[in-house]
DNA sequence: AAATATAAATGTCAATTTTACAATTAATTT
DNA sequence: AAATTAATTGTAAAATTGACATTTATATTT
């Protein structure tokens, strides 16, 4: 077979826009770019896509050298395509968005990236158009969690109620009523008591819970509203 | 400035999943293929991105280019870039849907495309990973629609109360009350009842209603859950 | 040992929304 | 004038949501 004639190729890069959660503030994960152009410069996490790779593949195995970490929830965002976003060359990135629990990140012992966390509030200048994928990644990260039980993925195996309600808060940047919000998200029938308390930040000590895995599985692409209107919060 | 070295550039391609609806089916506008590989085989329409050009003018062009239309809504949906989908050489293909009024479409002049509109249920098969893109629009638009006054893009400017429930019914695949349903629809505040009566399908005939343009707008992007639990219709 | 302080957990009621189900109305056809 | 057909409107129970307060477990202080 030949090839399409007259058309021009270009690079294909997946970027990824990785989220964790440090107990209090919701984080991005951000490198500092190896190689012109923008060397030095704050950047997303990315590659080219290699010549037999998928491009799920190319996502993975990006964050992966990044975090160390595997089996990450990880899914596309979109595509970033325009024409002058790469000042040395036409590239297209695909980017996926990324939650991972921070606590299971560790440093890389080959700091090849220079990797470091930001509040998600107080994120450095990017280069390109980084900012734009951080901020839809934003956009959608708060559209599904209003809707699906998308930020356990945030949090470690056990979590306490109060914690989850805090990571929802920082999500949203919004106060919730935690009577309704218990009652919400224990209505879901997702989360199992465990018999263990955390007491690290009250008298009394909050239950741990971890998540049914089975009715997780079941449930999560259900639409659940755990956020009624997410878009008109104060 | 030089080029990144040693990386594989290749080619990058639009390709539009264009729905329409005739009043009792959701159909897909395929073309047949004009050139190799699978040459005379039934396709998406789409088309290569341009030196110049940004992906959502990419698609848009190629969506005008077949169907004469302009401002028409149409969504990313995400892209493919299996190492084998094109068998000729490798090209990345990021998907748009759109969805128009079906009247509004004129079979163009030079009918250079040979475009047939096809049931959804029974479409021909697809060259490349076509039906799996067809398939993942599918579930995008049953999501939106569920939440989003999205399938009022699919309808003319007028339509009735139950030209709005039979595609809704054909979208979900599924029957729907018509006392509850007209009420759902009508709390919304979206449309606006007119004085004029579609007499074709009844005696008493159905009143036509339009979209009250502003409030479209400004709620387009609310949850208004039209179908409460899309993933779990008969 | 008793009192205090703090955050966790639980409870109530009105308002709204959803669900299930039936009767009435407008207009053509018989 | 009666019959037919599809559009329109209604209603009551059940479930969910939203606003708001009290009780409880435990470490700390007196």
């Amino acid at each position: 077979m030949t090839r399409y004639s007259r058309q021009t190729r270009m690079l294909v890069a997946v970027d990824c826009i990785i989220f964790g959660f440090d107990g209090q503030d919701l984080k991005l994960l951000l490198i500092k770019r190896g190689f012109e152009p923008e060397k030095g410069k704050w950047s997303l996490m990315g590659g080219f896509v290699q010549p037999d790779e998928d491009l799920e593949q190319a996502a993975a195995r990006t964050l992966t050298k990044l975090t160390g970490l595997d089996g990450v929830y990880m899914e596309q965002l979109g595509s970033f395509g325009h024409p002058g976003r790469d000042p040395m060359e036409r590239t297209l990135s695909v980017a996926y968005f990324a939650l991972i629990d921070i606590n299971q990140y560790k440093q890389q012992i080959t700091d090849e990236y220079k990797a470091e966390w930001f509040p998600l509030k107080d994120a450095p200048k990017l280069i390109f158009d980084h900012a734009d994928m951080v901020e839809e990644a934003q956009a959608r990260l708060r559209y599904k969690a209003a809707i699906h039980p998308l930020l356990f993925e945030l949090l470690p195996t056990r979590f306490t109620i109060p914690q989850l309600q805090i990571l929802f808060e920082a999500v949203y940047d919004a106060g919730f009523d935690k009577r309704n919000f218990s009652r919400k998200v224990l209505s879901t029938g997702l989360l199992v008591k465990q018999k263990e308390k955390e007491r690290a930040t009250s008298k009394r000590g909050a239950f741990y819970y971890k998540l049914d895995k089975r009715k997780y599985s079941a449930k999560f692409h259900a639409f659940l509203n755990f956020v009624s209107d997410p878009g008109n919060l104060k």
